[in-house]
DNA sequence: ACAGAGTTTAACCAATTAGTTAATCCAAAT
DNA sequence: ATTTGGATTAACTAATTGGTTAAACTCTGT
């Protein structure tokens, strides 16, 4: 996976991204993260100091992959329609190339919620960006929704449930065919788009 | 929370299972199990011989208090309508109690997915009876889904992704007030079965 | 050629931890 | 009272594992 040109330092986070996504946190073996990136095991020590401050590096570098791209997606001078039309296939697009993240990320939505609360919050304008954007929601501009969070919880929900599910839902309702998951997977944007689509014009039919 | 009553091997499976949830397989610590259930470390081997014995024991618990109820309201004799109301509002419901069941069930779809698999294949009829029952999407009664996979993707996405991501999600849109996601997650069954009659019955508007 | 800094390695260490053992406790049966 | 067999305990073991160390290597500038 990783090619000549990537020097030490990034050989150990791409080897160390690939187990710790694997096993998590508290299963992967640093002798196992060394032999991937093929170094010696003391080297990650020397980069890293210690396998926590490591875990920390990859996690950091891969939100920091995904969150400047989507908060970009957030542009609060487009309309509500525009945004969730890039939103949600960006999303399905990142996922699709990097379908391992939503674990990744849950598990520290669970071990570190403060930290990565931080984090975003940092992130300047995403949390503001959402509330202006969603303030149609909150008008009643779209039906069944009470609060924008049902609508976002909705939106993120249907979005990252079936990468969440892979394992079990390929096996159970694809026969466990890896390319018929994959095209139901790349009818997500259009099938979520068209139930946003209906929930929000009404009238339209 | 284990009461006198329990006698050691239950006393176990709870303590286990409050520790698995927090720390996950890899991250509990069997001292800290048997501290939790108030006994001797070397009885937890002597009940369940070992870690992996233990976990796959409180995980088949977990499922086995989840799975017959849940297949039990998915009655192919009653309309997808019928059963949709009585399926989601029994998934807030159990989640409401059990909040940390989808964590617990997504570390085994990655880590043992042909085992869960087959554990949910043999419960008797159950992906037949939602075969059964989704055949109305497959024929079109149901605007914006293509297949029935999505209609299911879409509505159990909805469901539990709100009790995966409550930590941030509390955080940054209710600010962190345990109060304010209850009665958000209270909201949610009503929230998602509007959404679902919206997208079934377009001609009744 | 050499010095020096950063990089890489093999060997080692200390701590943790799953699992074992052998002794003891206890309650029911004889 | 004694036996018996499961339940419980403290102490121990073997192996794993994160982290350290000191030596060796490599490259660059002089």
């Amino acid at each position: 996976m990783q090619n000549k040109e990537q020097n030490t330092e990034e050989k150990i986070i791409t080897a160390a991204k690939e187990i710790f996504i694997e096993k998590g946190l508290q299963g992967a073996r640093m002798q196992e993260i060394a032999d991937q990136a093929k170094i010696n095991k003391a080297l990650l020590h020397y980069y890293f100091r210690s396998k926590e401050k490591l875990f920390d590096a990859v996690f950091e570098a891969s939100i920091n992959d995904l969150f400047p791209k989507l908060s970009s997606k957030i542009d609060p001078s487009k309309s509500l329609d525009e945004v969730m039309a890039g939103i949600v296939s960006f999303y399905n697009k990142f996922l699709i190339e990097n379908p391992f993240i939503p674990q990744f990320i849950f598990h520290e939505i669970w071990q570190h919620p403060e930290k990565l609360a931080r984090f975003i919050r940092e992130q300047n304008n995403f949390i503001s960006n959402i509330n202006e954007l969603t303030k149609p929601i909150e008008l009643g501009e779209i039906k069944t929704e009470y609060k924008s969070q049902h609508f976002i919880a909705n939106i993120l929900g249907m979005c990252i449930f079936p990468y969440l599910s892979r394992p079990i839902f390929q096996r159970l309702f694809f026969e466990n065919q890896e390319d018929d998951y994959d095209q139901f997977l790349s009818e997500r944007t259009e099938v979520i788009l068209n139930v946003f689509n209906q929930l929000s014009k009404p009238e339209k039919k």
